[in-house]
DNA sequence: GCTTGACCTCAACTTAGCTTGAGGTTGCAC
DNA sequence: GTGCAACCTCAAGCTAAGTTGAGGTCAAGC
């Protein structure tokens, strides 16, 4: 393992845009895991850019980070992940998203048929009333959000 | 005003499936304003179950409560909105959803040509090594994620 | 060999969005 | 007219995801 393979976390801040402080806090959360020189200072692997690139896109797309963990998990660490190994999380990321993307598509339909009526107000509305009914067995805006 | 149009906080938490103190909260917070009984227990107007109901489904959009306070604003407090006020709710709602599912998709498609090469992972690839440059102007994820 | 910037630990603080608990009051049904 | 569930306030606590600060150490260039 080439010396040159070693960043001091200083370095792997700036080339993920996360913060010093960030990356102590992930390290000890587990997500990402470092060796120690002599004098007790943490030193990365090249690849540890790659895991936060990771992190910070699952973040985006609203993981949180014990999901983030779990799916990591799958990774190797401590060593370079191979190129299966990260077309595995990708993927498996991918059919997140589309499933992130397919609810807000619904929620989306869901509201458009209410635009047209107001029932988010209104008595008379189908849609509401259908709601309110079953506000006697469950509560809450269920028509809407389910 | 009909004294039926008048709901204690419990019936209210039972109709939007909130929890009382979380209602409680929300009425600090000033997404909603309740009248009192002589013995200073609140009452609600039938329509802040809507009002609430609202505030759930843009919470489920990824709104906060002070984007969500915002919103509100637009809307009568202490009398019961309109059709046209709902309306106008509602079809702002509409343009974040658009906007939300649009950064979806758009990075679901950035995704998508990551998964073929393992772009995450290898230096080869064109895509990591684009970012890979940007590392030397400012750092981070960004071809995946901007 | 010394200076200085990068690094270390640990504890406390921050914001958002609530919940929980203590201690006390109200209001409705019998 | 009394019992008790539902209500009240206020303070403290909680989770997530970090940041900030104090006080101290390391390592690389001159």
């Amino acid at each position: 393992m080439d010396k040159n393979d070693l960043i001091p976390i200083g370095v792997l801040a700036r080339r993920t845009g996360l913060a010093v402080s960030a990356i102590r806090f992930y390290e000890d959360r587990g997500l990402l895991c470092a060796m120690r020189t002599m004098g007790n200072q943490r030193r990365f692997l090249r690849s540890d850019i790659r895991r936060l690139s990771f992190v910070l896109i699952a973040q985006r797309l609203g993981l949180g980070l014990t999901e983030i963990e779990e799916a990591l998990a799958t990774l190797p660490m401590g060593r370079t992940p191979t190129l299966t190994d990260w077309q595995k999380l990708s993927r498996s990321m991918r059919s997140q998203l589309d499933a992130k993307i397919q609810l807000l598509t619904r929620t989306r339909a869901k509201l458009d048929e209410c635009i047209g009526c107001g029932c988010l107000s209104l008595q008379r509305c189908q849609l509401y009333n259908r709601d309110d009914r079953a506000g006697a067995a469950g509560p809450g805006p269920r028509y809407v959000l389910d």
